[in-house]
Order: structure tokens, then sequence, then C-alpha cells
DNA sequence: GCTATTGTTCGAATATTATCGAACAATAAA
DNA sequence: TTTATTGTTCGATAATATTCGAACAATAGC
């Protein structure tokens, strides 16, 4: 597939993040990279068809909370943790605490 | 005018409180009110009408976020600090630490 | 009671988002 | 090269939000 651009950390905004994480399947998603390091598009559909992910996924990579890689025919995703706490120090781990 | 529901610490939800932030208009309320304590709807809008600010107010105080209580002819709006505190630790200390 | 002030509610128009099937692109493996 | 796999992109539809004027409600003050 192709090359993702990702926002640098001073195009990251706070609006974009906390809208890209109101949403329940997006925000269930961060939960699972958080928890398991990086998993593939497909890994993290609940039966979800993939159109519908990638759409979540390209919100989630636009605003800056996650970093897509090629790796085969596959996607490889993970939180951009480092540069989510240098743009908002405290903002992920206050989200990632509250109950899922 | 008349009372409103504001819900308990425990009816507040996650995605409500980050949807409700991820609009600029109601974070610059949200800003505002924290610099500030309190305001009425008039003095924070920013030229707007007031059905629209009406709106915002209506969705943050929905989710949680701020409190509206009877003051004369107008309303007296506070940020529910101690509330959002309880529900999500940090969360709010790290969205006003943000650049603004 | 009358008038002014403050905000809410209604209704309609507009804009934004979400959802999903179908077609497509890119890689891997046989 | 052919086939399978993984996701993206397109297009259409449905659902939600935003915006604002106009009408309304509640209080304060004269």
């Amino acid at each position: 597939m192709r090359q993702f651009r990702h926002p640098s950390i001073s195009e990251i905004q706070l609006e974009s993040v906390l809208y890209a994480l109101s949403d329940p399947v997006r925000l269930a998603i961060v939960r699972q990279l958080a928890r398991n390091g990086e998993a593939t598009c497909a890994a993290l559909d609940g039966g979800r068809p993939k159109s519908s992910m990638s759409h979540h996924f390209r919100v989630l990579r636009e605003a800056g909370i996650v970093h897509t890689r090629n790796h085969g025919t596959s996607h490889m995703n993970e939180l951009r943790r480092d540069d989510l706490d240098g743009a908002f120090p405290g903002l992920l781990a206050a989200v990632l605490a509250a109950p899922g």
C-alpha cells in the first residue's frame, strides 16, 4: 500500500485529539494499542467492515494519535505516546486511566 | 428561567467530556471559566447569537463539565472542577495546561 | 402592569460524520 | 503469473451537529 502523512508534534492540535478520542470505536482502538503495544487494523476490528475501520484509523492518524507503518501487506499501528506526551503532558494518561 | 439537570459524577462519561471539549468555542468557554471562576452566558459570547451560545452551554452542561445556576435573570456558569477531577483525575488539568 | 434583560426552545438550513459495499492498489506466496 | 490477503479510496446514504432568527419564559425594576 502506501505511505501516510503523520502530523509533526507541533502540528498536533488539542481539539483534533479530543475529537478523535471522543468516539467509542476509536477510544477502544487506543486502549488496545496502549495495552498490547501495536496491532494491525484487522486485529482491532470488532467484526466491523474494513472501510469503517480504515476511516477510524485515518482520524486517529491525522490527529497525531497513531502511527501507521507498512508491514508486508498489512499496516502496523502504534500509539504515539511520547509525541502526545510532549504535546499535551498527562492527557493520554488521564484518558487511559479512566475506566473503560 | 428554569432549573437544569446536571449529571451526577457517576453519570459523567469520558466520551461526552472529550467530545464537548473538542469544539473551539466550548474549549474557549472552559478556559475562561477556569481563569475567571464563573461567568454568565452573555459574558462569554464572542459576538455570537444567544441561541448558539445556549447550545454550547447545554453541551457542556450535559457532559458534566459546567454547572449552571440561576442568578436573577441571568445564568451563572462555573466549572465542575472537583467532579471532573473525581471522575477523570488529571484530565481537565492536562487540557487546561495545553497552550490556548 | 409595563418594559428591559437574559437565556431557552423551536424550526429550518447547512455542514460534518459515520457506515458500508464495491472497486482498487500493494505486497506476499504458491 | 496467478491467487490470496490487507487496507485504502470512492460513492451513496443515514445520522448528528452547528448555526441562527424568531418566539417564548422568567426575573428585575420602574
